[in-house]
RNA sequence: UGGGGAAUCGUUUAAUUGGCAGGACAGCGGACUCUGACUCCGUCAAUCUAGGUUCAAAUCCUAGUUCCCCAACCA
């Protein structure tokens, strides 16, 4: 299979197949149902594009963007307006079709009203932890609430009641009547909705009781026609009462369809742990660049394309996995290599002199902004007498393999010309202050037609125009390929170097006017973008991921 | 001896539905290179187990094993 046909997977064949049979009249509707509780992150962002991507797919494929806002208690503004950026920003587009779960709150309540007069649904007086008691458990059966069988008629006008404000928080609930005895926990009388004098971030103070999610989604799909009904595998034992509450009201009945959700090695997925890292400051805020939400991946530099292709490539199954991160890795280099612009900049600086060169002499050097993109354009580099290389560019005492530079080498500057080192200094530490070098005027642009090879090519800063600037190094947040082995004691695998800031960086000139929201690659170094805390004053720079380094790798 | 799911290279995902187990990522080796990047080539490597049916089984049958999910008035 190539890179570019798009995967077939299970749900895709279950499509196929329903449009065959004629099953939806030719439909594929689907949708993304997200509760405002918190910041998406890239396990939604699969799911996202699983059913938006079906959507863009399908001829006349639609998929709606549906805020599930059935808990007051939980939900805000502020996520619902976080999701919405999110997903547009992944390149979406729901049209007009943007619903509220809390839109639908009066014909929900109709709904159960029918469901009460068809003797299947009933106003229970028990407290939440009687219910949980006569329950039952996984091996034993529950047992019947005392107010089972309540006369049609009273359960209409105690639950007319309830939605009246006559009782307070947890005097009574609504549940559906099943059987106590079933061998699925879901199905013993759950209930559907409960009172919660609560202000709703949509609705306001317009109702007291909310409908409970195993009521509310199905009939939420079925209202918007929705035909295929993705969600992940913990609600495979709900999918029976998804069924039985289309099937008593006989309405419109969409398909629920679970898969697997994504899991990623050195991270963690849950809203609560990521909360937890927020709320204790293990990070700056939920769009911290280390953080895998959508908004932390999007200031840490990643392409909305990226992510996409990551969510294609990975599939869909229903076998639980975890991916290895190094696959959304290569996934981002690959976008960025084709649109990052090519600057130089040392991460690591130490001096390098130019002995024959004029000392007050400035040459502009032509350098192109992208190899992979003729139309990026060339730009000029001021080239001097003094110069800023990268420190681990240089050993005092190289081994053969190493292509850099060393007392007696010869190497290529990026774009400028061959120099070979005559000498270098040391401070009284040991540490190299200092190296002395002589250039080839012959060579200049970076090529010589005599037949010389140099192996190396050396990025560097001119140190009368260098720009300082903060570079945030990233790495994983946690060390370990499972922080969540642990349980709730994740917080102790947190990776303390998962931020090195560095402040001694050397930009090129031209980046003291580098553009927000553009991918850069810092030759050699990796892809680097501006930060949200950037300013003319103090310019500061994301890492979003390193180049591949197989020397690096190859010295450890 | 509660119920619901899932098992294919290290990881992930395919297999025209009973017909040569393929791809991607990772790893390793090499070529190329004005980025030790990119690109290209090569290479390593899998059907949970045991039986059975069949010319032929990842696929069908039987028995077993392992892993995941479920006991919120959360979603």
């Amino acid at each position: 299979m190539t890179d570019n046909k798009q995967q077939s997977n299970f749900i895709r064949d279950i499509i196929d197949s329903d449009l065959e049979s004629g099953k939806n009249d030719n439909r594929v509707h689907t949708r993304f149902p997200p509760e405002p509780n918190g910041y998406l992150h890239i396990g939604h962002a699969k799911s996202i594009c699983l059913n938006f991507c079906i959507a863009e797919d399908y001829p006349n494929g639609k998929c709606n963007l549906r805020f599930d806002d059935t808990n007051p208690v939980k939900e805000e503004e502020e996520y619902v307006e976080s999701i919405i950026e999110d997903v547009k920003w992944l390149g979406f587009d729901w049209e007009d079709r943007l619903y509220f779960a809390s839109d639908y709150f009066q014909q929900l309540y109709e709904y159960a009203e029918q469901l009460i007069n068809a003797g299947k649904a009933y106003v229970d007086d028990q407290s939440a932890d009687t219910i949980r008691d006569t329950r039952g458990t996984l091996k034993e059966l529950g047992s019947n609430s005392p107010y089972r069988n309540r006369s049609i008629e009273e359960n209409i006008t105690l639950f007319g009641k309830m939605k009246a404000g006559e009782f307070g928080n947890g005097e009574k609930v609504l549940r559906a009547k099943i059987d106590m005895s079933h061998s699925n926990l879901n199905m013993r009388d759950p209930v559907i909705y409960r009172i919660l004098h609560a202000d709703h971030h949509h609705t306001g103070n317009t109702w007291c009781i909310y409908p409970m999610y195993d009521w509310a989604h199905g009939l939420e799909d079925s209202i918007e026609g929705i035909t295929h009904s993705i969600c992940t595998l913990e609600f495979e034992d709900h999918r029976p009462l998804y069924d039985w509450f289309l099937d008593q009201l006989g309405v419109y009945h969409p398909q629920q369809i679970e898969f697997a959700r994504l899991n990623l090695n050195y991270t963690i997925m849950s809203k609560r742990k990521l909360k937890r890292l927020v709320d204790e400051h293990h990070v700056a805020g939920w769009d911290d660049p280390r953080m895998p939400t959508i908004s932390g991946l999007r200031r840490r530099g990643y392409t909305p394309e990226s992510i996409r292709e990551f969510a294609t490539r990975i599939g869909v199954a229903k076998r639980d996995g975890v991916i290895d991160i190094a696959l959304l890795d290569h996934c981002l280099r690959d976008d960025l290599n084709k649109r990052a612009l090519r600057v130089m900049v040392v991460l690591d600086p130490v001096k390098v002199i130019i002995t024959n060169y004029p000392e007050e002499q400035v040459e502009e050097l032509d350098a192109d902004n992208n190899p992979e993109d003729e139309s990026a354009g060339k730009r000029k580099l001021p080239f001097t007498r003094e110069l800023y290389i990268e420190r681990s560019d240089f050993m005092e005492d190289p081994p053969k393999k190493f292509f850099r530079l060393g007392p007696g080498r010869e190497v290529r500057l990026k774009h400028a010309y061959y120099i070979t080192c005559t000498n270098f200094i040391k401070s009284e530490n040991g540490d190299v202050t200092e190296i002395h070098c002589t250039y080839d005027p012959a060579t200049k642009g970076g090529w010589s037609d005599d037949g010389r090879k140099v192996r190396g090519t050396l990025h560097w800063v001119s140190v009368q125009h260098a720009v300082d600037a903060e570079v945030r190094l990233y790495d994983h947040l946690f060390n370990v390929d499972n922080p969540e082995a642990d349980g709730d004691d994740f917080i102790q695998h947190l990776n303390p170097d998962s931020l090195i800031i560095n402040t001694q960086a050397k930009l090129e000139p031209g980046l003291q006017k580098a553009r927000a929201n553009t991918n850069y690659q810092f030759l050699r170094n990796g892809y680097f973008c501006l930060d949200a805390d950037s300013a003319q004053e103090n310019i500061v720079f994301n890492r979003t991921v390193g180049l591949r380094d197989s020397w690096g790798k190859k010295q450890k």
